[in-house]
DNA sequence: TAGATTGTTAATCGATTAACAATC
DNA sequence: TAGATTGTTAATCGATTAACAATC
């Protein structure tokens, strides 16, 4: 269990959200085949996720979900304590200085980090803004792992840079930018404009497909 | 060129935001090396897609880089003039009405909706507010083909559902929940839990690979 | 017991990588 | 021509699905 698929792991982390959906409402088991319905999947993939990390069903019943919940919590890490820091107090960093959820998940934004003067030192969210000129030093004394960037294109290599020069172990990209970082950096793209393409183009694929749909049936009549 | 794998479609997405660098650079090609280092993939794999998608290379010089946008912005369907409305104008909301970038895939945020009468018929990055009372009458006279969420888990559903009746074809849901949607509608989910989650385990499976190699490293001695 | 559901092996499918010929 | 790079087929790898036995 110490690492599972990566399609695997995208997969469980929406089981989590249902499965704590599941428990609020008091249920106690999953069955497979319902996992699979919210999912969109085959429900013996889910059987077999379930078998990678070890949760053991009961037939007729299904997956317990305190163990489930259990068991994901422990693989992806949440509720282990982390300390991040965010840079660049735009639309985007407010937004997300502003998240109360991330607490959730042992994650919490200890400093802000921004190069307008009439930013620095006022507070949003309970998050303190400091000049990007400290920043190197802050991160090391708020033993920072987490960095989370929302600032544009331009400033994103150099700002990761410094951050990992500072101790960073993991990055939260928000800018628009194909970030280099060294191998055994954690780097996740949380890339805005990915996500429209790929809605524009599965739009696209979609209206081909009627097209298509509307093609064949005119020509049987 | 109908559809490619999604994947490849994935890979696609980072290639053209490397083309377009590239080309503001005023380079002309760009070799399979090249991007497969930057996309850290196969070089291979690289020319496959290039391939699946109709653009010859020369050899010796590489893939040429305007065939490449041009391919890749009809693959997407990117220009295609496409109307959004946004619900939801609290800090997410907010900094997604000032995203001026989405102009640049032909996506334009007609207008918005908020439950919050304080917030309505203000406006915001140019993008007025309107009750949510009147969105369905709304999507349906802007002919807004996306609706894009970021409201508060509880309503989500329910708006989705609004939004689909009224005519939209594609979502672009911010909101922390799994949306069920009808088969035909294309539904993209961009919730921050899952990149933080996906984030945190990728963390953590960085701390197991050291620890291994610690423990290997001092059994050694 | 019968029926529903889990668990697991084997078969299929698709994606990645290796090898090497073709081309400029 | 030599060397770098593309293009493509075959081999490998991993993920998904089908089939069915095991279990409550």
């Amino acid at each position: 269990m110490r690492t599972v698929p990566p399609k695997s792991a995208q997969r469980l982390i929406r089981c989590y959200y249902l499965a704590q959906e599941a428990q609020a409402n008091g249920e106690l088991y999953l069955t497979s085949r319902h996992i699979a319905s919210l999912l969109g999947v085959d429900e013996t993939q889910v059987r077999k996720d379930m078998a990678t990390i070890h949760v053991e069903g009961v037939p007729k019943r299904g997956y317990p979900i305190d163990l489930l919940i259990e068991r994901l919590e422990h693989l992806f890490g949440i509720h282990k304590e982390r300390i991040a820091v965010l840079v660049g107090v735009g639309n985007l960093g407010k937004a997300l200085m502003n998240y109360p959820r991330f607490f959730r998940y042992g994650v919490r934004i200890a400093c802000a980090f921004e190069r307008d003067p009439q930013k620095c030192f006022t507070s949003i969210g309970g998050v303190t803004i400091y000049p990007v000129e400290v920043m190197k030093e802050m991160v090391a004394v708020v033993k920072a792992e987490i960095g989370i960037l929302a600032i544009p294109p331009h400033d994103a290599q150099e700002i990761a840079t410094l951050l990992l020069e500072a101790g960073v172990k993991g990055i939260w990209n928000f800018s628009p930018v194909l970030l280099r970082v060294p191998a055994g950096v954690v780097l996740r793209n949380e890339c805005l404009e990915t996500g429209l393409v790929t809605l524009l183009y599965d739009l696209q694929k979609e209206e081909v497909t009627c097209n298509f749909s509307v093609e064949a049936m005119s020509s049987l009549s």
